[in-house]
DNA sequence: CGGTCATTTGACATCGATGTCGGAATTCTG
DNA sequence: CAGAATTCCGACATCGATGTCAAATGACCG
């Protein structure tokens, strides 16, 4: 089956393959009619242009890099499904790029890919977006990247995020609102940029209401349902246990949600258990879990409009390349009023 | 930052381009000292070759596709990292497309990857390895492809799958082994290859031990979490329900475990439940859940190799393309010996 | 109607690699 | 040691598009 190239439309239509190439990019100085004609032929052919010899020519690819720590998570496919959609209705393609941080030869993975594809763009996940070693390697090749949820050197590139903090806070004010006065929370992965964010809008809504945090009703896990399950039993067990516990994402909140029903604590009669993120086993669990949903998908796409933009390269730190999404608290079976 | 082509290594060894190209691709007819010193040189400028060029001039992407129905379950983002870390190892790329069989304009979006992309295969999972209309494009433009655990057409192309029939036979076996007689069977949704082998495994095992299966234990669902929860209740809420329920797949399987615990039976002392997959909520239930653990890793990893293998290409249909591998039955917390 | 200027168009070089093929250097024959 | 057979290496064309630049065309004006 031979391939169609831009030279059999430009001979079937009569033209210079340079002005096919004219007429496929959209760029003006074509006639109307010798524009119609060339697109006529062009649907006669089903042409389409070589990515490959198109990069060679002009250096841009249309090729995404989205660089994933663990691209099993859930956390991953949400974006990446994102950024994938995105890409395709730009008509840019994307290449998933696992970085494996411990391994040895992870800084020579990336700079193949970098080097190899030619990427146009980067756009990076928590909790790598903070290694400043990965930064480096990027700026290093020039190549214009956008981070999701970093925690610092915002500066250092576009950055799409959401409000973990406010998030964080409106949880807490929704329990607060139920009743509860004593409540526990269960931190996140230190590493993780959004850990002390949410940690801070907890206190926030806690201190705006004038309630106290007691010292022992606050932990930290490291986002596992493993962490959940040890430091729910820690706190459940204890002497004046709290009446509502919110952990700082959904697999904690089911470890301790399952601790809570080993112990005999109903759920949420006699405590509220919330969660953070809107992760799939948030629904696979009973009751189901109150929680944060994050724009994950809808991150990943405005990430991809911004590498796009022609403008951005250069600029990677103006004012409009720093977006904030809405998040949406989504209530479930897990939180009821303080009591009953 | 101008980046280091085959030319500049070349003057800098003192040879041709040609003679470079030779030595990164390891052809013979190069003397040892040359592909030495070529070497050396491609070290100390961190020369890395243009995949773009390259592709262009020797028809050979180096690219991958790996097409999905869902690429945010689990399921997928298994898949995609064994295919992931297997093209690394072997220098290819690998392209995530997601196929949304129901939508506009899905064919020419698979064809335009296909054309624009140039890619040297296809990876294809289930349900849509299934799908005829698919296929035929990938053959149309030449492509070659393995899929994943197919349903039919095992002729059409390479095929990796493990034998879901033994797997569930087995762990019909392990429930028979436990004491339990009365065994009810979640199927799954019947447009995916595996529902029906697993279905026959179980039946088998069932004949086997010479014990019958009542019409009204089981249930089709569509693996879904939801169909799980609905035909749980159903089972359970009938007269003479059975002591052992093996659903599936594990999303199913703990949609019945919530249902009982609802329902106040307790697992697994009344009542015990297996699943299928070895998903990672699985684990994120209390108790856990015994499973089977697929290969889905190693499953992608070989498909990967089959499309690497020069010979493959041609001679699709061969014996040794056609490949299984092993499953693992994992016991866990939510079966037990009947009666408890 | 000749001259100026803007708009269209195409010839040609180029991107960075590999395939082909022929010549030079080396080794193997008898 | 001449002649044949290999082995090694490089000149050149090529893959399929786009960038550059100059030529051709047409519009407009006094």
């Amino acid at each position: 089956m031979k391939t169609v190239t831009i030279k059999d439309v430009a001979e079937r239509a009569g033209v210079s393959p340079k002005t096919v190439s004219r007429v496929i990019n959209g760029e003006q100085h074509v006639r109307p009619e010798v524009r119609e004609v060339v697109q006529r032929v062009v649907a006669e052919l089903d042409y389409r242009p070589n990515a490959f010899a198109r990069s060679l020519s002009s250096s841009r690819s249309y090729l995404l890099g989205l660089f994933i720590d663990d691209p099993v998570s859930g956390y991953a496919s949400d974006v990446q499904l994102g950024a994938l959609m995105r890409c395709r209705a730009r008509s840019y393609h994307l290449v998933v790029e696992p970085v494996v941080l411990g391994s040895d030869g992870w800084r020579a993975q990336v700079a193949d890919s970098i080097a190899a594809l030619r990427l146009d763009g980067a756009i990076v996940t928590p909790p790598i977006c903070d290694e400043t070693e990965l930064l480096d390697i990027f700026e290093a090749a020039g190549l214009p990247m956008v981070r999701i949820a970093p925690r610092m050197d915002f500066g250092r590139s576009g950055v799409v995020q959401m409000d973990d903090h406010a998030a964080a806070k409106e949880m807490t004010e929704h329990l607060i609102a139920l009743g509860h006065r004593s409540i526990g929370f269960v931190k996140g992965d230190p590493t993780h940029s959004a850990s002390a964010k949410r940690y801070d809008g907890f206190l926030a809504a806690m201190a705006g209401a004038g309630l106290s945090v007691a010292a022992d009703h606050v932990l930290e896990g490291d986002f596992s349902f493993r962490s959940g399950l040890e430091l729910g039993e820690v706190m459940l067990r204890r002497e004046g246990r709290p009446t509502a516990i919110f952990a700082s994402n959904d697999d904690m909140a089911l470890g301790v949600l399952i601790t809570a029903m080993k112990l005999g604590i109903g759920v949420p009669d006699m405590l509220s258990v919330a969660g953070f993120d809107d992760a799939p086993t948030s629904r696979a669990a009973w009751p189901q879990l109150t929680t944060i949903r994050q724009p994950k998908a809808e991150m990943a796409a405005a990430a991809v409009d911004i590498l796009a933009d022609p403008h951005y390269r250069g600029d990677m730190t103006a004012e409009r390349y720093q977006m904030s999404l809405d998040y949406v608290l989504v209530e479930r079976g897990s939180t009821g009023k303080v009591g009953g």
